[in-house]
DNA sequence: AGCAACCGACCGTCGCTACC
DNA sequence: GGTAGCGACGGTCGGTTGCT
């Protein structure tokens, strides 16, 4: 862990140039969403995506926390954050790093402490979920250069970053274009601008097939199985997390889905009810019961029927559909076969198909290059706190 | 085939206890 | 008396099963 630094720099105990503040036992009888009281900062508040909680009792100034901050989650995920806003209170669990020396940047010490605190997080053990002590952050040691150093890595980070949202934002925009794309070629659905006939889905399906209700297994045996979080809300696959099934010879039949075959999702919570993918590998793998196998004409039309479902107003009318249920929603596939849809020149539909799969091999060397600049984002991270960056 | 109850993994938070 | 440590409660969510 201590490897040898650099010239100029030095490993130094956080604690020697910091003070650690922890959160206090607020009663949580105090606790409201209404705007009641000042702001507290629990530790779901260090992640994003949860509702702002205040706290309407008395308390000590000492609990308040400033903006730039620097928080340190202790207890599930050790998250590490950059407090913006106005001063809030800090509850238990949370603690404050407040930096004392002038030999430490607050920006080079929080991005040091992402890594060293993963790293930590990594190595304790947990019953239920992971705790951070204070006797641990205490023993925290630092690798620390000289201030013209930490500004120079801190700048060269933030670049970093930098580069790395706007990769993502370039991977946001390519959804978009493939939305707009049918958008374009198709008209919105609603208003029909081009004056196709309208029809349903079942026009252009020749056949559905429910998938298999046998359970999956993770270890490997028999062949991949698709299940609904392999499809993606954008209607994308995702095949990080694969199980498997053993099928003999009769279910093979039933339960295999074969490239430009459609896979549609019946069964879900409300919003993701309905989506959609077009299979694309050439090995046939199985597909899960709660799935819906479209077998259309050609591959095309199944490319055409998953960029209506996908669209806009198809994910709107999936959700109506499904409005009336409490809970898990539900599409079978006779109701999916009555949504209605334009119905274009198969010409039309082919030169969208084509269209679409430039899109997607575009889509896949970029996702390559994302992949690229986060691995080269973590090896800067890497170097950077061993004084391996040559500056 | 349709539906809802059930299951279990996940994990943030509570609050008891030991210790200074 | 206050705080740090930590076991476990219980909510949530994705997924599965079993009843009709």
């Amino acid at each position: 862990m201590e490897n040898k630094l650099p010239e100029g720099w030095e490993w130094k105990k956080l604690s020697d140039l910091a003070d650690f503040f922890y959160g206090g036992a607020f009663e949580s009888s105090y606790f409201n969403e209404d705007g009641k009281g000042v702001k507290i900062i629990r530790i779901r508040n260090l992640k994003q995506g949860f509702t702002e909680t205040y706290y309407a009792g008395e308390y000590d100034e000492s609990y308040l926390v400033q903006n730039s901050d620097i928080l340190i989650g202790m207890d599930g995920e050790f998250n590490i954050v950059k407090w913006t806003g106005k001063p809030a209170l800090l509850n238990q669990r949370v603690c404050k790093l407040i930096i004392k020396s002038n030999d430490l940047l607050p920006d080079f010490a929080y991005r040091s402490l992402v890594k060293i605190l993963k790293d930590i997080e990594d190595r304790t053990a947990f019953v239920t979920v992971k705790h951070l002590s204070a006797k641990h952050l205490n023993t925290i040691k630092i690798p620390v250069p000289p201030l013209e150093t930490q500004q120079k890595i801190v700048s060269i980070l933030e670049k970093a970053e930098e580069t790395k949202k706007l990769r993502a934002q370039a991977d946001e925009l390519t959804q978009k274009l493939l939305q707009s794309v049918f958008l374009e070629m198709f008209g919105d659905p609603e208003k029909n601008p081009y004056g196709f006939k309208i029809g349903e889905i079942r026009d252009l399906v020749i056949e559905t097939q429910y998938g298999t209700s046998k359970k999956a297994n993770e270890e490997g045996r028999g062949i991949p199985i698709l299940r609904m979080n392999n499809i993606t809300y954008e209607g994308n696959w995702d095949l990080s997390s694969l199980k498997y099934i053993e099928l003999d010879h009769k279910e093979m039949e039933k339960y295999l889905v074969y490239k430009g075959e459609l896979l549609f999702n019946r069964t879900n919570s409300k919003e993701l009810v309905g989506k959609s993918a077009v299979y694309r590998e050439e090995e046939p793998m199985a597909f899960a019961g709660y799935l819906v196998k479209l077998i259309t004409k050609s591959p095309v039309i199944s490319e055409f029927i998953a960029g209506h479902l996908n669209s806009k107003y198809g994910k709107m009318y999936l959700e109506n559909m499904a409005k009336n249920i409490v809970g898990m929603a539900n599409i079978n596939a006779q109701e999916v076969q009555r949504i209605p849809i334009v119905l274009p020149p198969i010409e039309t539909i082919e030169k969208y198909s084509r269209i679409v799969e430039q899109i997607r091999k575009n889509k896949n060397s970029q996702q390559q290059s994302s992949l690229e600049i986060n691995n080269l984002f973590n090896t800067l991270m890497q170097k950077a706190f061993t004084g391996e960056l040559v500056l």
